[in-house]
RNA sequence: UGGGCUGUCGCCAAGCGGUAAGGCAACGGACUUUGACUCCGUCACUCGUAGGUUCGAAUCCUGCCAGCCCAGCCA
């Protein structure tokens, strides 16, 4: 089997969809696109940062076309002024690269079609299919009937000449925003609200962040987006569940602007999860309010957020591909997106020795002065990582919890009397503890033992628990930062904004202790700390000195009761 | 109320007339120099519901029920 065979069974494995089956049914000989190449587009609006949300659309029109061979194209739909920024075409960009999905030199903007779709515009006025409105917006909801009755629209007879005189001085700037719009001729008593006469411009003399002044009349999302479809040769057009209604009106600009390409738009149902709010609306609220850092705040779910919170590309690939695609209105659960990072990270994350909650073990019988060092393997399921070495001395910061003077049934680690392993060094026998005058211990004592070097019993005596621990002689002092999602599980949609606000999607935890080999590790690597998850620098501030617990990862405590 | 869409395990999701895949979560157990990871086991006599067609239905037909989307000069 060639490797090209074993690509195409390989993701034929992975994913088979409804969408497949509409591709495939369409390259088929005798199909619509027979003997063409899948071809897709993502087309965002410039207007907020990208979140998961997006993530999902991305892979579905990325590897859609990877599957299939084709391609995908990059597309600013940048069709309303009034709402888009070029800050954000940067940001988008950065974060499908960062995902590992390319366009190629296929980036586009829908601003760049404004002078053919306003051709295809005096065409469609010009075969009878469209025409000026001089309905105010009021007008056109009153006149626009309701589920029972047909929309009225008194334009609707102008002459042709009329329309085509009228709609040459809208796009001059003559008149004022709102004064009129250019309107198809399709239905006013559909069922279906998009085809009872849709606007397909607007004017607006508003500056557009790329065509300046140049316009004054912009056209619609409805109108617009078909026409950018066909003109970049897209065969199928994927989008969420919300456009299904739109799909006539789509097919309707497709077949009267006689353009070559057909595309075929296929709808899916968009990402929805728990503790999660995808709201663009309410993310900007977030960040115009301060309430946030920016968009790519730790605790925000952007993939630039999610990225400083120690997400990888591939954990978020393999969730999206691991969802599926339907047409269900579906709410997945985030536990199932922290499932997707931990098994990545498992496999790719360089192990470190951190202590979140230090307290100091002393061992007594191990030489004032003697200092040993071990190589300790950087991802014990890789080996070819290789090692570092730590030191290892008669003081050490282990974690508190680690240790209890009147230990639960199960409980092995240490407590006065047993034996513990101090990974990759020694074998350690509790002897006691020393206390404050308020009762905390703030010393542990032990004893190790010399013939256990490496955490081997020559003896064969089995010693069940093993701690991480950091030597308190070269630890470095470290603030931790806990992130979680921003958004409680209350009802993210209805609630206020600052009643959204987690207060403990950020904790600070001050006096950790970290092995003081992190200097030496790339800073955008991701770490495990021991039994209780994983955590990562923080991409945009790494100092050594603050170090982003993923909190994403597992925090449940380790210790069950049994 | 008109139009469109959807209902398979707590959550995703295969299935396309031949007798319910898989993953997450959960729960047992084994293993373990991370109580992690890994592994192994349990977890839908039933597919919104009521009928019908058929030797046979989650899959076809009909009715009903529930949910989502649509009356922006947003996308």
């Amino acid at each position: 089997m060639s490797e090209e065979m074993k690509h195409i069974e390989e993701t034929e494995d992975v994913w088979s969809n409804f969408i497949h089956d509409f591709i495939e049914e369409d390259i088929a000989p005798g199909g619509r696109f027979a003997g063409m190449k899948v071809h897709t587009r993502f087309p965002p609006e410039p207007n907020g940062y990208l979140h998961i949300g997006h993530a999902k659309a991305i892979y579905i029109d990325f590897a859609t076309a990877e599957k299939y061979n084709g391609l995908c194209n990059l597309r600013m739909d940048d069709t309303n002024p009034t709402k888009e920024d070029v800050e954000y075409v940067k940001a988008i960009q950065e974060d499908i690269a960062w995902l590992g999905f390319s366009w190629g030199d296929r980036f586009y903007y829908a601003s760049d079609y404004f002078g053919k779709m306003y051709e295809i515009a005096v065409n469609l006025i010009k075969k009878g299919l469209a025409y000026v409105c001089e309905c105010t917006a009021e007008e056109m909801r009153e006149n626009r009937g309701d589920l029972t009755n047909p929309a009225i629209s008194p334009y609707r007879d102008r002459p042709i000449e009329e329309s085509l005189d009228l709609f040459k001085r809208m796009k001059a700037g003559e008149f004022s925003d709102g004064a009129m719009t250019l309107r198809a001729k399709i239905d006013l008593a559909s069922g279906n609200f998009n085809m009872r006469d849709p606007v397909l411009y607007r004017i607006s003399h508003m500056h557009h962040h790329r065509t300046g002044n140049e316009w004054y009349i912009y056209p619609m999302y409805d109108y617009a987006h078909p026409i950018e479809d066909a003109l970049e040769g897209i065969t199928h057009s994927l989008c969420s569940l919300e456009f299904e209604d739109h799909r006539p009106l789509y097919e309707w600009v497709i077949l009267h602007s006689e353009l070559q390409c057909q595309p075929r738009q296929i709808e899916f149902a968009r990402l929805n999860m728990n503790h999660m709010v995808m709201s663009k609306r309410k993310l900007r609220l977030l960040v115009e309010n301060n309430i946030v850092s920016g968009w790519d705040d730790p605790r925000m779910p952007t993939l630039s957020g999610l990225r400083r919170r120690g997400y990888t590309p591939i954990a978020i690939r393999n969730f999206c591909e691991r969802i599926g695609v339907s047409k269900v209105n579906s709410v997945v659960e985030y536990s199932f997106l922290e499932h997707c990072l931990r098994e990545e990270l498992n496999i790719s994350a360089q192990r470190v020795m951190a202590v979140l909650d230090p307290v100091k073990l002393i061992v007594t019988n191990y030489p004032k002065d003697l200092v040993e060092e071990f190589e300790i393997e950087n991802n014990p399921n890789r080996p070819e990582d290789g090692t570092r070495t730590i030191t290892f001395s008669r003081e050490s910061w282990i974690e508190r919890s680690d240790f209890t003077e009147e230990p639960v049934k199960g409980y092995f680690r240490f407590f006065p009397g047993n034996e513990v392993r101090m990974k990759t060094t020694y074998i350690v026998k509790c002897t006691g503890c020393k206390k404050d005058e308020n009762g905390n211990v703030i010393e542990v004592y032990g004893e190790y033992d010399s013939a256990t070097r490496g955490g081997t019993t020559p003896d064969g005596r089995k010693v069940r628990g093993t701690i991480h621990w950091v030597d308190a002689r070269n630890a470095l002092n470290a603030e931790i930062r806990l992130y979680d999602n921003l958004f409680t599980e209350a009802d993210p949609e209805s609630g206020e904004l600052l009643d959204l606000i987690n207060e403990k999607s950020l904790q600070v935890l001050e006096n950790c202790k970290v092995e003081a080999s992190v200097k030496e590790l790339d800073s955008k690597s991701s770490f495990q700390f021991m039994r209780q998850g994983y955590f990562c620098f923080d991409s945009q501030d790494s100092t050594q000195e603050h170090l982003v617990f993923n909190r994403t990862v597992s925090l449940k405590d380790s210790f069950k009761k049994k």
